[in-house]
RNA sequence: GGGCGAUUGGCUCAGUCGGUUAGAGCGCACGGUUCACAUCCGUGAGGUCACUGGUUCGAAUCCAGUAUCGCCCACCA
């Protein structure tokens, strides 16, 4: 075994320890689960989890970095217990996002999709991707992501899109896909359909108009004394209209209904028809049907039979429908045909209306409801699926509401519209004959002939449009295993075991998969689903490029490290719930990071010269540890129950937390510095050898629980520490720990260092209230609570000593407290003290003495209130009543204890 | 309109089955040239756990309601 040099630098430079450890993790081929350095237990089964591949629009922003930082915890954790892991990398193609992106880009070359094409757009649409893919792959390497590189996967490669045509035929063959026209989502910026997902809502202060129509007689002229006046927000609809309805019960108008009325400047004659979903409350109770272009409407008219009538154009204009206003825009049409119905008098009454209008997620144009002939899939029959996934366990949501969410969803599911009109994307392999047969085929080349006419391919067109990006972004978790192939990946990684992303794309996404993994796969896609929530800024504002306040992953990293970064996100993200990101949340990891750098620098500093350079990693024998040894070991052993607990039930900020403190508050701050005396080079050699097995010991523990969340890190100073025979060469194959390996500790003992630390505490807190100064040695004498404490202050007295400025006398009667002169009173539940001081400093620490009275009486009255009551001692649990008994007594003791010191004379 | 979430010290947040004296980080005050770390060490102040009612021997925690903020869903033109 080779062993590398113990020193570690004075100085923590996160961008190199982050490049050299990069570089052995590449050279060992860890990440794969069958990689040369893998570590697999056989009796085990994979451990996948299943990323939200990112979008090749660009370069990652801090939200990918809480992804990737959850997910690699998990990955690392598992891989080190022994599980063969997959976490496979991969981009998506985005299509319309890609779109509006690269849009820009050319744009800002002169070009647009018309001047280029739809072949040219495509090449450079390829360039883009190739780049952006690079820039992605290379973010996520520097987050320390060990995600398997050689399985990385795109959306529109070959695997991918074989997977989609398979997809589609089957749906198309189960009777689910189907092509109709329908009123669907119109994206007039973006010129595509949109499914209603990507139809944003947004509240406008608009308009309502009501605007007269007049009746005409059975010869269709104008009646000059009937008309029925409707209320509309969107009068630019006018010539579109089909019909007027009102309630059938309204009495205003039943006597209406049935006749007819001319439909102003294209005098069109509609009838007015009577139906249910008119809100006799609402406007003026009368409502104009325009099927094209509303959704309810649309409803309304198939209802009743009416004709449907497009009166726009792809990109938002009015089309020759809509007579004069023919070529005007949306809204130019609206301002036209409001002045010409004011001119006719004809415009009642304007009133200001608040109301939500859909919006494209990705342009920001209002959308237009629309009538088109496309494809869509009845999602219906796939959801019961996906929901009894759900009911019957099979699917768990980590945070329990979110499956109300996703219930709620599925139960009033839409047919899904798939079709899209961009050009970066999956063709739908459907083609059409002139004779109107459809031909749905999953073959690479398309169908050899028409499935309804045996017309030979060449007589056949495909379809143009592509497939909405997240119909092969929800095939993912089994695409990218070779599905529909039977893939010997497929049979090992299906289903996967966490699918975790944000909670943002749970309709998009997380329920896609579902329904598509159910029905094609015939099982669910994973069993558990984790959702983080959203990274904000200090302010708790979004992040957005248009507000400039979108925190830099590469940036921070340059900063303070990848292990800060991922430690902050995961530190700061409980599931399911957002959080800020601040500068001071970042600057706390980094001295975390520090600190650990730090302590280990000085621990491997002191390990001992007679230690053999090859020396295992071991700890002592029981009975050649001191009393540190038996506490810190204890505490260790807690440490790593609760951190895996934590781990294991996906609450990673839990088990930062519990690391940061058994690291910093008691790794540190306690238990070094106890060592510190018994690492002098006075002391015997056993001694300082089982000291430093110990601080190397339990370092290792910890690095091996905290490389999860900060590999770096501890990758670099555990390849410095000792190691165990069957340990490999890296911290990221090392083994999970068993928190057993520190039940060696006894027990009692580590307790009465516990009281032996909150003695030092108030031996500190007494000097300092007193205000003596930290440099002056005072005597204590020190009655010990018990055996197990007296033990403990004799083997600690050095270090006693060291950490609270004090000489130590132990005392075997309480009696010999009072002889101590100018007495500074220490009293803690486990020992009771007096430190020699001046008349002054005692008459300053009068006023602390009576403070820590007045507490203990308080609770103590509370104590013995809750124990005089009979339903208490009744009711609650004996290990509750002893419990509160014990602490009675004990606050008894303290208080007369304390009254004792405060009513005796000093002097 | 429906649903979900949040409300805990100055700030940001933990707090899982209800159980002794509700925790942390930052900030603040005071004191420290202790040879791993001043990105540090020590000590301290600071909380009626949003409000009201209920269940319980016992509530930050469970139930009902209220308020404020946030998010998601939804075809009243």
């Amino acid at each position: 075994m080779t062993q590398s040099p113990p020193d570690i630098g004075s100085t923590y430079r996160p961008t190199e320890v982050e490049a050299s450890v990069r570089d052995a993790w590449d050279a060992a081929d860890v990440f794969a689960p069958d990689g040369a350095g893998a570590r697999v237990i056989a009796s085990l089964p994979p451990f996948v989890v299943i990323q939200p591949p990112p979008n090749v629009t660009g370069a990652l922003h801090v939200g990918h970095a809480l992804t990737a930082a959850l997910e690699d915890a998990m990955v690392r954790r598992a891989r080190m217990i022994g599980h063969p892991t997959l976490w496979l990398p991969g981009v998506d193609h985005a299509s319309i996002a890609a779109q509006v992106v690269l849009d820009r880009v050319i744009a800002a070359e002169g070009e647009t999709r018309a001047s280029l094409g739809r072949e040219r757009y495509l090449e450079r649409m390829w360039q883009f991707m190739e780049s952006t893919r690079n820039v992605i792959t290379e973010q996520h390497r520097r987050l320390g992501a060990s995600a398997d590189w050689s399985r990385q996967r795109f959306t529109m490669d070959p695997v991918s899109a074989k997977a989609v045509r398979a997809a589609f035929k089957r749906l198309y063959d189960d009777g689910l896909a189907y092509r109709d026209e329908q009123l669907i989502n119109w994206c007039p910026g973006c010129q595509t359909s949109l499914s209603d997902l990507e139809v944003a809502p947004r509240p406008q202060s608009g308009t309502i108009w009501s605007v007269r129509y007049h009746l005409v007689r059975a010869d269709g002229s104008i009646d000059p004394d009937r008309s029925i006046t409707v209320a509309t927000t969107r009068p630019e609809t006018i010539v579109g209209d089909t019909a007027v309805a009102v309630h059938p019960d309204d009495p205003r108008y039943q006597s209406m209904v049935g006749e007819r009325l001319l439909i102003p400047f294209v005098d069109r004659i509609v009838p007015i028809v009577a139906d249910p979903v008119v809100e006799p409350g609402f406007g003026t109770g009368a409502v104009k049907i325009t099927p094209a272009h509303d959704h309810s409407d649309f409803a309304t008219g198939r209802r009743h039979v009416l004709p449907v009538i497009d009166v726009m154009t792809d990109d938002g204009h009015m089309n020759d429908a809509a007579g004069p206003y023919a070529g005007l825009t949306r809204a130019d049409a609206r301002t036209r045909i409001l002045a010409d119905l004011e001119a006719r008098g004809d415009l009642i009454v304007a009133t200001p209306h608040e109301m939500v209008v859909g919006h494209c997620d990705r342009s920001g144009d209002v959308v237009e409801p629309r009538i088109k002939t496309q494809w869509f899939i009845n999602v219906k029959p796939m959801a019961e699926r996906a929901m009894a996934a759900v009911r019957d366990g099979r699917t768990r949501f980590v945070t329990p509401h979110f499956e109300k969410t996703f219930f709620g969803w599925m139960e009033d599911i839409h047919d899904w519209n798939v079709s899209r009109q961009l050009w970066w994307g999956h063709r739908i392999p459907a083609w059409y004959c002139p004779d109107g047969h459809v031909t749905v085929s999953d073959l690479p080349d398309g169908p050899a002939s028409c499935s309804g006419c045996d017309r030979p391919a060449a007589a056949l067109r495909q379809d143009a449009d592509i497939f909405d990006t997240w119909f092969s972004s929800g095939l993912w978790p089994f695409s990218t295993l070779g599905w529909p192939d039977a893939s010997p990946d497929l049979a090992r990684f299906y289903p996967g075991t966490v699918m975790e992303t944000g909670y943002d794309i749970i309709f998009f996404w997380v329920a896609r998969m579902m329904m598509l993994g159910e029905w094609l796969m015939g099982r669910e896609p994973f069993r558990i689903v984790y959702l983080h929530g959203m990274v904000r800024d200090a302010q708790n504002a979004k992040m957005s490029k248009t507000r400039g306040n979108v925190v830099d992953p590469l940036g921070v990293i340059d900063d303070v490290g990848a292990d800060a970064l991922r430690f902050a996100l995961v530190n700061g993200t409980a599931p399911g719930m957002d959080q800020r990101l601040s500068p001071d949340r970042l600057e706390g990891a980094q001295r975390f990071a520090n600190k650990i750098w730090n302590v280990s620098r000085y621990v491997l500093g002191q390990r001992p010269a007679e230690l053999p350079a090859d020396a295992i990693l071991t700890l002592p024998g029981k009975d050649a540890m001191g009393p540190a040894e038996h506490w810190i070991l204890a505490r260790c052993g807690e440490t790593l129950r609760e951190v895996d607990a934590a781990y294991a039930s996906f609450q990673f900020a839990e088990a930062t937390r519990l690391l940061h403190a058994a690291i910093w508050a008691e790794y540190c701050d306690w238990y070094v510095e106890l060592a510190k005396t018994q690492l002098a080079p006075e002391q015997p050699v056993e001694v300082r050898v089982a000291t430093w097995q110990v601080l190397s010991w339990v370092l290792d523990r910890y690095l091996r629980v905290l490389h999860p969340v900060m590999p770096h890190i501890t990758e670099h100073i555990w390849a410095r520490l000792p190691k165990n025979p069957d340990d490999p060469e890296l911290l990221i194959v090392a083994r999970w720990p068993d928190p057993a390996g520190a039940s060696i500790a006894d027990v009692a003992t580590a307790d009465g260092v516990t009281e032996l630390l909150a003695l030092i505490t108030a031996i500190r807190n007494a000097r300092s209230d007193a205000g003596i100064d930290a440099s002056t040695w005072l005597a204590a004498t020190v009655v010990p609570g018990s055996e197990t404490l007296r033990h403990v202050l004799q083997d600690l007295e050095g270090a006693i000593a060291r950490l609270a400025r004090v000489r130590v006398a132990i005392a075997d009667s309480p009696a010999i407290l009072d002889e101590v002169p100018n007495a500074l009173a220490v009293v803690t539940d486990g020992a009771e003290a007096r430190l020699a001081a001046t008349e002054g400093d005692r008459d300053r620490d009068r006023a602390r003495v009576e403070r820590e009275l007045d507490e203990a009486l308080r609770h103590l009255e509370a104590a013995r209130a809750r124990l005089a009551d009979p339903k208490f001692t009744e009711r609650a649990p004996a290990t509750v009543v002893e419990g509160a008994r014990k602490r009675a007594q004990e606050l008894e003791d303290r208080v007369a204890r304390l009254r004792d010191h405060l009513d005796r004379p000093h002097g």
